[in-house]
DNA sequence: AAATAGAATATTACCGATACCATTAAAAAA
DNA sequence: TTTTTTAATGGTATCGGTAATATTCTATTT
């Protein structure tokens, strides 16, 4: 006694329909006698039926799987990002809502560069894929070209529709926030250059000292992610800068800094600001509670499955979704690891 | 012009030979003639074809997906927690090698109360599902039923196997280190008993007082986990207790812990220990550093998903992984937030 | 050269659903 | 009542693969 299915047929035979009238009227065709309809129901309950879902993929080259694509590295998984995660959470509950699932894919650095498909997006199993700041143009109209929708999440461009985080505007507000308690040289802390988006922040704070009539000859550390982010800000430090305040890419980053300038002997806020970027759930957890730019991560997620699913609807003659970027706004938030600057004011 | 898809009987025509000539060839079997299987390699490769995988897992009843099935909740969200996030990743990574993809399913606490199967597994997408951290026995011998084969992760069951983490161990661990340190006076902060985790982590914690002849009876402050921490962690302390240290169910609740005493004006860890149990990323970064207990999500991933392709491989006839359970040793990570108790040494 | 074994390839049926078109039954109009 | 229209239902082909079985072809044996 394996596992025996109850297939259409089955129900047709019991109710003596055909198979057609128990399929449409499962699909909630309206157009049957009421007897019937009853009927129908009635007799695939008693037999549990349960559309094979995959038959219908099938059939309807209708999936209802949407493709989460994410970059994935040795030394740094965005996966494991918990920017990401609650990102991931979001479109999660969002898509099922509208009847999707969502598959996930890694793709690696090695990927990306020789175009290579994930596995999920060459089997055909999406309709559409959403990435995760995946950021080489090229890829992304390569995967446009195989899987007909694609939306990215925090990474704007051109050739896809695509959901990024005013990083120009956040690092503008939190270069005006800093100068305006008094702080005159700064210095940035980075990771190699994932999509520019770290970019775009010190562009933008780099106008605010504009702005300011500042100088915007600002050092930069420019740190790996898993380890060896120490050399970088103790360079950073050794070189004879007299910065008070740093603005870090992202959150994680500066509880690293926090961490290296007390391992130096500094005293964070007292002696050097730390600001960030996110705004993570345990950044108000910190000592001291961290000031940084909030990202709205629950809209960045739903405006993303907005946008997929819109795209999806569209059978070329609806709207053209290309090109369409939406922004997310920031906000920032001030809490206690920048404080008014003692030497300047 | 849409888009046209090659199948197999383009290839087979073109090359002149059968479509299931084609299937086998492309599939790898050695059965065939040198010269028809470069023919055939050749013209799969000229015409670009790809096999249709939704058609493959129809006809063979194989999908080469695994569902990830987490708790979803409006207050807290598993997902988005980090620490599942790394296991996730590591899920990911290694599912994608043997060939599976991850299907992403979330299920509520009224879906698990009602037996509600998520719509991964009632679509019959799946091949096997793993869920994190669900821990109503009757919800997976259900699961069970539907999917043939279920493997838990961070959850003890012996209705299905499982992959569950030394918590009785690490308490135990804790316990004793504290201790030693000096401390005599305890409290537990912890969380409304998600899956009885925590609980075994404190009676480890209590095992240890044990043995050293301590009282066992330790205030517990029940904390939601969205907000209103701060009430239950002011009641214990304004409730008469004269703790030296306490014992947090996860490195987030310490990290909240700390915040609230500093709140109150109490020192950690010079008034007060803290420890946490989880050891997160971000765990080193706090200050004080915190003193936790690590839990290797690598290799709970990894059993994971050797446990559950095993019991895929398992056609009734092999191997019975049924009430099997992993569990992954912990490791104590002394660090900064506990130190020795001045009071009571 | 005929018989035979084994390797290579082909035929056919089928997985479970839906699309499309045809048909029948019931209601409305003549 | 007969015809026409409309609502309800049925028949058949089909999506793109693979399993099982049948057939051809090649090589070996007698």
């Amino acid at each position: 006694m394996e596992k025996k299915v109850t297939t259409l047929d089955d129900v047709a035979k019991k109710a003596g329909v055909s198979r057609i009238t128990v399929s449409r009227i499962l699909r909630g065709s309206p157009n049957h006698r009421p007897r019937t309809i009853s009927l129908v129901n009635r007799t695939a309950k008693e037999l549990g039926y349960r559309p094979n879902a995959i038959a219908r993929a099938f059939r309807t080259n209708k999936t209802g799987v949407i493709g989460l694509l994410v970059q994935r590295s040795k030394e740094h998984d965005l996966l494991g990002e918990i920017f990401y995660s609650t990102l991931i959470s979001t479109l999660e509950t969002r898509l099922i809502q509208k009847d999707y699932s969502i598959l996930l894919g890694g793709v690696s650095y090695e990927d990306i560069i020789s175009r290579q498909m994930p596995s999920i997006v060459q089997q055909g199993y999406c309709e559409g894929v959403v990435t995760l700041r995946i950021d080489d143009d090229e890829y992304l109209r390569e995967l446009n070209r195989n899987v007909g929708s694609v939306v990215t999440l925090d990474f704007k461009t051109q050739c896809v529709p695509s959901v990024s985080v005013a990083h120009y505007r956040g690092g503008f507000q939190m270069g005006r926030h800093m100068i305006q308690l008094g702080h005159r040289k700064f210095a940035f802390l980075t990771a190699p250059n994932p999509s520019g988006n770290f970019g775009s922040s010190f562009d933008g704070f780099r106008a605010a000292l504009a702005e300011a009539d500042l100088s915007q000859d600002v050092p930069v550390a420019s740190c790996n992610w898993a380890s060896a982010q120490q050399p970088a800000i103790q360079r950073l430090m050794t070189t004879g800068h007299d910065f008070t305040a740093v603005f870090c890419a992202n959150d994680y980053l500066a509880l690293v800094a926090i961490r290296e300038f007390r391992n130096m002997g500094l005293r964070v806020p007292e002696d050097i600001s730390v600001a960030g970027f996110d705004d993570l759930e345990t950044s108000i957890l910190s000592s001291p509670a961290l000031t940084t730019i909030r990202v709205d991560r629950k809209a960045m997620g739903e405006h993303a499955v907005d946008l997929i699913l819109g795209s999806l609807k569209s059978d070329r003659k609806s709207k053209d979704y290309t090109g369409l970027n939406i922004e997310i706004p920031v906000e920032l938030i001030p809490r206690d690891s920048v404080i008014p600057n003692k030497r300047n004011v």
